[in-house]
DNA sequence: TTGTAGGCGTTATCAT
DNA sequence: ATGATAACGCCTACAA
């Protein structure tokens, strides 16, 4: 026999709730869940008991019994920074909060021989309702094609390429780099050294088209000794910049492909005695905090990450209801954000 | 009737272990969550079962039927930067992980009328086993109350003084403080100036205390026009320093109680022409990323972040186990982190 | 428009 | 040491 009789501490349950309102507890979660076919009245009574006692419906209960868990994971390679995480993160989040939903994390240490084991096993032991995946696990096909077997709807944030397949959310990288790139031409620099990102990043081929673009298009020749790979990170920053600069000539501007690249250029020029911008012009990508922060304050693009990441949401939590979806890419437009890091070459 | 047929794609459940290990649901559950009076023998049989199957145990079904719902709540101010909170983040995560708990983040915007509500809210919603809290909420009385009130385990990350009645982790901030300072002194500055964090943290007065000690200990009289407010973000730290280096004579040394507010300091010094440290030397703490990554690299103090948040989380899941803390609060050292961004003053 | 019955996958209780 | 069975709180049928 059920009890559902609760201990004065006990958290109310939808019967006291029904029992308050007099009407069934299916009543009470038609309300709950917003269904249609209540009348107006009830509903209101319904609301009334449930303010009265606070009632909060049991995540685990509904998860269990219903097909939904209010759940959402965002997977992410373990940062060294959270520059960019850290923003998608806080957008994210905030988001699945207003949708009622919760956000788990799901950092994953790259690259990995389990990687489709963990993120299966990461989605069956939350029962997530779908997932959210930044570069590079979202290009990363063992990863996808789990998740994607298990019927999972996947958003995917900046991907390589607009996966036809897939929905996803994306700027448009390649043409926001080109104007970065042609801001620091229109400077009169001609020799530009150029900071690759990972080649599992989406992101990376793009602004490195959007360079070479800018480069072509001014009649600039593409020095292929001028651009070296880096990783996104400072180290990788620091080190291609070191090797920029030890070339004869070295380039009078460097455009990294992320902030916290540039900051290894910034952190090697100065180290070097080079004072930015006079000696060196340098520019990133993301405008993340840092960008404002260090000296002199970094040009860079910023991307509209808080949008990104709140249609990113959108759009997963549409699919979790099974809506149709406008469209199954987004793209945003990035904004050039200039600062001063780029000078004219001495 | 009860089916318990899983379709092809279904996970694996408790029945389907019990079936291909030959014994009941009860005895897998006893395995699962390594109860005693299972036969060695008996154990593997199961454990070869799980393996064999992937079973994994549905959270929510965890959650509804027992006591614990094997998620812990990470309480936070709404950060400008992730650079504190990203290492605390980082470290509680993948704690959780390992003792198979989730981590469920809530950012709190500070000050908030609705704070024990929505401190409240979030508890039952998601039903967490316990909570951890960041300052300066693990300091506020009425999300503290409120949550005792729930008989939720609580652990706070430095809090404001080592609370008798609840459990904490810490760092001997004010020895690291006073360490920091005297090798300021030692390098011969007289006008240190020092920025203070937010009065609601505790941390803030610790290193005050730390600061004026290490003051009084080398004989330097305590300016207090030298010592400004801040609110640990890098926009209060560079106004801060605007004022210290518009006093005559300015400070030839500043000690910013955080990272985030150096930085401050390095731009508006460097935005004056300053030369770090031959100008002005400037110490932090946190040891951030932000602190290697600028230049000169920062002088802070580095906590152990990792530690202690690993710390917490084992007290909190040994709280939720109803086992007795071998100590209610834990202290921690910081390490001096020299680097080169102190000097001799000219 | 509303209500009843049954099941979701696990843990808890109480036998055996 | 092991097992049968009743909760847990909600949602999805299907009735009424």
């Amino acid at each position: 026999m059920k009890r559902h009789r609760k201990a004065p501490g006990d958290a109310p349950t939808i019967f006291d709730v029904a029992k308050m309102s007099g009407v069934s507890i299916k009543t009470v979660s038609r309300v709950i869940n917003k269904e249609p076919n209540v009348r107006q009245g009830t509903r209101q009574k319904v609301m009334q008991a449930v303010t009265k006692l606070n009632y909060q419906p049991n995540a685990a209960a509904r998860g269990l019994s219903g097909k939904r868990s209010f759940v959402i994971g965002l997977v992410y390679e373990n940062p060294n920074e959270f520059s960019y995480l850290g923003q998608v993160l806080s957008s994210a989040l905030s988001a699945c909060e207003q949708q009622g939903y919760s956000l788990l994390l799901k950092p994953l240490a790259l690259p990995s021989a389990t990687l489709a084991e963990d993120v299966k096993r990461f989605a069956l032991q939350a029962r997530v309702d779908g997932m959210l995946l930044l570069p590079p696990v979202c290009d990363l096909k063992e990863a996808t094609a789990t998740l994607e077997s298990l019927q999972l709807p996947l958003v995917a944030i900046s991907p390589k390429s607009p996966q036809p397949s897939s929905v996803s959310v994306h700027c448009e990288e390649q043409a926001a780099c080109y104007q970065l790139t042609e801001h620091v031409i229109q400077q009169g620099h001609k020799r530009i050294g150029f900071i690759k990102g990972p080649p599992d990043h989406g992101a990376s081929a793009m602004r490195y088209a959007g360079y070479k673009a800018a480069l072509q298009a001014h009649g600039l020749p593409l020095d292929s000794s001028l651009v070296k790979p880096g990783q996104f990170d400072f180290a990788s920053g620091q080190k291609a910049t070191a090797k920029l600069l030890d070339l004869t000539p070295p380039p009078t501007a460097i455009v990294a492909s992320n902030d916290d690249m540039a900051a290894g250029t910034y952190f090697e020029a100065q180290q070097r005695g080079l004072k930015i911008p006079d000696d060196l012009s340098v520019t990133g990508y993301d405008d993340t905090p840092l960008a404002s922060h260090i000296w002199p304050p970094l040009t860079t693009v910023k991307q509209p990450i808080d949008t990104m990441a709140k249609e990113a949401v959108q759009s997963l939590l549409a699919m979790v209801s099974g809506e149709p979806l406008s469209q199954a890419s987004m793209t945003f437009g990035c904004k050039l954000v200039i600062r001063h890091s780029v000078a004219r070459p001495a």
